[in-house]
DNA sequence: TATTAGCACTCAAATAACACGAGTGCTAAC
DNA sequence: GTTAGCACTCGTGTTATTTGAGTGCTAATA
């Protein structure tokens, strides 16, 4: 059997439809629609055929039709509109993405809140495991019990932690430690600093602070392995309460379980193909099976530095929130590169 | 009408059961229950009596007595059993509490955790609004375009941002700019140093680096007001999904609504009363009337550095609770204080 | 006089019966 | 090839009925 215009349009408008409406689709329904101009009883039979084609289902006799996961698919790749942002939503984006800006570092973080609230679903944003060569190290003073450890990368990024330290301590101490930490690491990766039996060369290097180091380098490894996992951050979960597919407290639970379980869920999300990829139910792991897993990555200089992205039910305005997407990481990209880009008034 | 012995054992028998089971308490249960030996009957005057002084109500008439706030307010005060936390209970928590010790700054964000895995219900954690006097400020040089701004408080707490810098600068110019800004501040709180005309001030004492102070001083002002935010970590909210009473998604999403309005949620929280407070549906604000709000602070040496709480159904193990928290804010301290304490073999 | 057995009464919740209607598939006519 | 017509299906919503846990009241009891 043959995928036909009529059938195109036919499984077009179902989609549609059902990712609007949320409720099966009847032929009678359809018939009503301006683009379509066959009966009720042609259309039964276009998706009785659809059906048999694996296109669309039936949730029990007397339901009208729902798309499949097949469905989805074909709807994404041929038959949805691409349709451009008004330039109206490109503005308030804009502005929205704008209002975070200052916060350098924070600033994929922000862009997935912008995401969120523009998409109303739960959206998230990953930094990808990363291969960061150290810059710099620094031990710096905090009071007679504690120092402050702070790391800085190649690619700007920081990290610090307050170290308890178990003995007294000077400030000449301090400096000389962060001068010998970054004679020895600076230049390495991370990942590479930490095959290193770092205790044993803080100790070879500085054999007069052997107490400092025995507390200060658990603490160092520790900083130095949070730089190594991947940041999640989430946003919007609340939209879940809204959509009719969760309004179940078994469902809500679901989601909340698969958004809070960073490890797996962070995952899932680092080992994406780059660029924008759309996961549609089965394409997924199983525990996604239900949803729509929708990301796009962000790049600077060519150099990909994070990933955005949505979760939301297989049901969703895939037109809508590809275009935000798209329009959110090339527009970073902008925040970053062109300050004080002209306005027009 | 008085609240005599037997008045007191059963309202106390009908609030512990409904604790228990979340359901309408009848006469006929309660009279099976060995500490109570009068009849159905016998019971259902006196809960008649209870009623009729306020300390039970009544979903319907056919329906079984449901403690009100006044009862659960007496239970808490008079009625509930004090039972000190097992050896084992103890043994727990201390191993829980220790698994996060290294980390200086999150030790409230750890207890807050061990406290919704003890208690299965949404915990909480929040520093107090502080005066923190600056100790030092830290320009740092990350590359060409940034710098990390650094500043350390006298209790030890430790604030960076990441500043994107518009102009070209010197590692001179950030330790003169870092001795200027320490000479300035330090010794002085957060809150007071806002009320100055800071960027006055530094292109004052810094007439030579009038570029960079017009790009660091908003960054440095916004890092200042970030630290006057109290901070909130929630934990455990997914304990709600389990709970009976919160079976619908309307009520879930009302909780989650609750603790992730972190501005009002805090404010609740930072305006509590010093020590172990439990305040019960009416006691708190309309917005908390269905839950039990429970308390205690997280003293250093006397002083009060944090407020860890647990949110959950007024129908809670308020014993157990209580028992949990005032076992962990005591050992906190102790983790604090007494290092390489002695262990009992 | 306090307690309790007995009993009529109430009402939410569960169950059953039923109508409704949106939808289907099939057949025969156009 | 398309469509009108029709019997059939089945989830949904409504109403009636039953069930049972629980109450309040009264009268008997200790």
């Amino acid at each position: 059997m043959e995928l036909n215009d009529r059938k195109l349009k036919i499984l077009q408008a179902v989609v549609a439809d059902f990712i609007n409406s949320a409720e099966p689709i009847g032929s009678r329904t359809l018939s009503k629609r301006d683009d379509i101009d066959v009966s009720p009883a042609t259309i039964r039979n276009e998706m009785s055929d659809l059906e048999e084609m694996g296109y669309l289902t039936h949730p029990h006799t007397s339901a009208g039709r729902v798309p499949s996961d097949k469905a989805y698919r074909l709807y994404v790749d041929e038959l949805m509109s691409h349709s451009e942002l008004s330039p109206e939503e490109k503005e308030v984006i804009k502005e929205k993405l704008d209002q975070g800006s200052e916060e350098l570092d924070r600033t994929l973080e922000h862009a997935s809140k912008v995401l969120s609230e523009m998409t109303n679903l739960v959206s998230f944003a990953v930094t990808p495991k990363e291969e960061n060569k150290i810059k710099y190290i620094n031990f710096l003073p905090v009071d007679e019990t504690s120092v402050v450890l702070m790391i800085v990368c190649e690619n700007g990024r920081v990290s610090n932690t307050a170290i308890r330290v178990g003995c007294p301590y000077t400030e000449e101490n301090l400096t000389l430690m962060s001068k010998v930490a970054t004679h020895n690491y600076s230049g390495q990766s991370v990942s590479n600093i930490l095959t290193q039996d770092i205790m044993e060369e803080f100790e070879r290097d500085l054999p007069q602070l052997t107490g400092m180091s025995s507390s200060v380098v658990p603490g160092f490894i520790k900083t130095l392995e949070k730089m190594l996992d991947v940041d999640l951050y989430v946003n919007g979960y609340k939209n879940v309460f809204a959509l009719p597919e969760f309004n179940d407290v078994e469902k809500v639970k679901d989601v909340y379980d698969i958004v809070t379980n960073k490890d797996q869920f962070s995952q899932v999300l680092v080992n994406r193909d780059n660029g924008l990829v759309v996961t549609i139910g089965d394409e997924n792991s199983p525990d996604l099976k239900d949803f729509a897993l929708i990301t796009a990555d962000y790049r600077v200089n060519g150099k990909m530095v994070g990933r955005l992205g949505v979760l939301g039910p297989k049901r969703m305005k895939y037109d809508e929130v590809t275009s935000v997407i798209k329009y959110i990481t090339d527009n970073m990209n902008n925040t970053f590169e062109i300050e004080g880009e002209v306005q027009d008034e």
